[in-house]
DNA sequence: GATGGGCCTTCCACCTGCTGGAAGGTCAAG
DNA sequence: CTTGACCTTCCAGCAGGTGGAAGGCCCATC
């Protein structure tokens, strides 16, 4: 398969593959002219890469999880520990996000939005904690 | 005040405060020495761009907000339109990561994380949406 | 056989927002 | 006069790609 059709089929953009290829997550085969040629192995640890992606694991987390995906010997607990620290990064992410939005949206209620250069927004920003 | 008190006092770290002036969000006066040279306001806007990116502004959001924290005859309307937006932005955010961490918690429960290859974390992964 | 379009290749730059480090100048204290 | 804590500039690198230029290949059509 060209890179073409493996971008298509799994869902992840040829340049990625390219990018992927170059650190040393995929190692296509080449053809005689030059062209990288892929195998259905290939295509399957692409899928997995996007959709490990997707659910926001780090690029070497899924270089982790690429090699647990090939080691028929794996140990599912292995699996769960990456995820698990994934899941805690993101629950914390959450609470950081969410306080930052109960912030904003204080000072975006209290500020009246008119003609005015009055604002809380402002007045937040500019309290200074310059000692 | 040379770079390390405004830092000190601004809470930005001095690496921060010369890339700042890198990219023109603050234009310290410059001593015979060479060093940098900062008045009070430099200070103000330091501790005003430590506060708006610890809120999450963008660096191109903190330039408009700094030109409005500038503007005598600015409109509150205008503050908050960027806050606005950029709370839409976290909460759009904090949106993907729930539905992430529901996704990821759910796989995390449903693996037993023993030994045994088997395991439900990696079957997501791999499932093959590998048309 | 030439030409055109759509693939493919590599390489380099750019994005965000810094951060670390090397090599060297300056200043105040002892 | 030396030492150490400042300061300066410049260059490289982080994550995780993305965009584009310059050029090669392949297939179909005229």
């Amino acid at each position: 398969m060209n890179i073409g059709d493996v971008a298509e089929r799994s869902g992840v953009p040829a340049k990625t593959i390219r990018y992927y290829e170059d650190i040393g997550l995929v190692r296509p085969l080449r053809s005689g002219n030059g062209y990288r040629d892929f195998a259905v192995e290939d295509l399957h640890k692409l899928a997995f890469l996007g959709r490990a992606r997707s659910l926001g694991f780090s690029i070497d987390e899924c270089r982790t999880l690429l090699s647990l995906y090939d080691d028929r010997e794996r140990s599912s607990s292995d699996v769960k520990a990456i995820a698990q620290k994934h899941l805690a990064r993101i629950d914390r992410k959450i609470s950081e996000l969410q306080a930052l939005s109960e912030t904003l949206r204080d000072l975006v209620v209290r500020c009246h939005g008119d003609d005015r250069p009055e604002c809380p927004i402002m007045d937040d920003l500019a309290r200074t904690g310059t000692t």
